[in-house]
DNA sequence: GATGAATGAGGATTCATTCAT
DNA sequence: AATGAATGAATCCTCATTCAT
């Protein structure tokens, strides 16, 4: 994200502030992810960053524009990455890759599920509009997918929402957990191979509940 | 959870005093369930009561206690509940019907698992000796039932674990998300037939992932 | 104001809470006119009454309710006493007596005016309604008065409002610059010598302006 | 104030310059005096002449520095013509017209007397200098005026200066209602005709005030 | 048991000012 | 001359808590 070499020799001075925006992205990101919006304070988002507070409002308005800063960066990618399967995806046989890809896409965003979740939880009051907009699609298209899938004859349509809501459960609850399972057993959750075996596993029940095998014998 | 109705009459200002204390429990799990622990403030609470914030003080010594004591109150009985099956389930042949009676526990207690879940999202740092000590023998359990279920074939051990976080997901999430989908589509999962329609998912989900007949072949 | 020996005797918690509350208020009266509503801070009041300022906000909800009050107290007991005379003095022959008797009235209320005038620069704009409700009737009863009075023939009706205006503006301004001449020239004009000094020259002027006896040869 | 058309081609870089900080001046003006001291922020100033605050520090070394150069600026000019008069104008028979020539001359400058009355409120302590080397000489030779009015005859010497104070008041204080009665009424007090009636009317008051006639009957 | 009053600590935000660019 | 960034001080206000009543 912030790798200068890549880019053009920008007027350095706007160069530094940018880098600043994104150092208190960064840090306002693993704040709201950990302790949600009313657990925040600037005052924690500023010292992360090793700023005082009044120059967080050199780059964000309010403690609210940042809070959707945060969360209209981290959902941007997310999403947009999500958009692009679907279409193709939902010919392929294979579902169980759907999942495998968003769980490899969301390893590079592991807060992104906490902060969504602490969203959810507070019922999307701050944030309704975004989530309406961007998230409610990619659900829909979700559920086109499942329906499009080989094995999908097994699911009626009103079990379709609620499946994709299902394993968007899994997905998301998965990342939420990590942080409470490596305080409570001293399982990182994030690490390379436990992750691995929850994709696999993740793979295995999708299978399961799509068997794709199905249909040859008819 | 308050019913004064099944109270046999007593002394009534004694009654009225233990009424108090649980109408601000009451008050203060919806609250919590709803914003987290740092997202409420005693005003919000104790004007949910009808009473004036000092008066909190009377029935319980500190916020923290008072959370404390939602969460007590909130997920003592369902961990009894839990505990009493698992022993006698796990022999059964029909895993999905564990997870229906989880279900329909949690329906009387929709609250508890979004509770839990701030709890999770905060690394449980407040109250990790309530989840240590309660949470984690269910999911030790838990792991032994699913050990035991006849289709377990299927999983290595070292899926097991993650397998019941898997399952643990998909329910709580389903309780995380009713907020929002009702906000957002104006959907009510928890409304009967919605819920029912969830629970027999569930079911059927529980049901691929331990193909309980399938071993008969071999 | 704070008179407790003609109260019968109150609840004493109340007592105490409205003594409170006039004490916030006396001090913001003071500085409100001193320093007008931007430069009057919190911490001036609560200094002032020997508060922290968070316990002003037992008593007043906010800075602006605070601002209300003040003016509420301040304007109401005037304008009442204002009212009253207007309808008889209106047929009186003296017009010099009721501005004497309202720079009576403002003798013992000397903030006031500087309150008023505050608002007044400012456009009114934090308080337009209660100047509004309150002044404009004030306004317009003085005109019927002035309109009334004997010596009135001299002025046309579009001269009468801005008449009122100019004399309102005597009275008030005279108290505005108080602070200033006993600053300036060491010269207090609320002392009891110069203020019926004042007094006595406004009851010339507006007798110059109202030759009572004029109409007697008409 | 800024008139660019009567300015010969400068340098223009120079001019330029200069143009920046009257046009600083010019909405600091405005400013302080709708608001006052107080109420006037850099941000509101550095916005209204379309700047970012830190380019008023390259005109003005303080906000302090910049509310006294708007206060010369514009007591400066006033005074200097209020200076003028007096000395021939005092041995004239028509008192009426001085205060006409005052109050064309503050049309056009009709931020002055709220600027100047925003200060008298808060006591002066700001700028007391200016106020004790400017102003209190004009009301000096005012009374000397006064005094050697025609009419003076009904004033007592000890009346002079508050004579002076009170017609000082009917004229400042008709600019400091002006915003708050457009707003208030929809009167527009500086609108010529209006200007012009009050004009009137306080040549007509001070004329009643200094019967000019009255000795030539003795 | 209930509450008005008081308060230390801390919340987000604004302000005037400085400095490097 | 203009400005982005940074900041100490202070703004209004809220919070959890205590205490006397």
């Amino acid at each position: 994200m912030s790798d200068p070499s890549t880019l053009p020799a920008l007027d350095p001075s706007r160069r530094k502030g940018e880098l600043t925006a994104e150092r208190i992205l960064d840090a306002a990101e693993t704040l709201f992810a950990d302790r949600g919006y009313a657990g925040t304070t600037l005052r924690d988002v500023a010292t992360r960053v090793g700023l005082r507070i009044p120059s967080l409002y050199n780059h964000f308005p309010s403690k609210d524009a940042l809070y959707a800063a945060v969360l209209a960066r981290g959902i941007g990618p997310v999403l947009a990455i999500l958009g692009e399967f679907g279409v193709e995806d939902a010919q392929r046989r294979d579902p169980g890759s759907v999942i495998a890809r968003v769980m490899a896409l969301l390893q590079r965003h592991p807060k992104l599920p906490r902060l969504v979740l602490h969203e959810t939880l507070a019922g999307g009051q701050r944030l309704t509009p975004i989530l309406r907009d961007w998230i409610a699609p990619v659900f829909g298209r979700a559920g086109e997918m499942v329906a499009a899938s080989p094995g999908s004859g097994r699911w009626t349509p009103e079990q379709v929402p609620l499946l994709v809501l299902a394993m968007y459960h899994m997905v998301v609850g998965y990342f939420a957990s990590a942080a409470l399972l490596a305080d409570l057993n001293g399982i990182d959750l994030l690490s390379p191979p436990v992750f691995a075996q929850q994709t696999e596993l993740l793979r295995e029940i999708v299978t399961s509940l799509f068997p794709a095998e199905t249909p040859s014998t008819t």
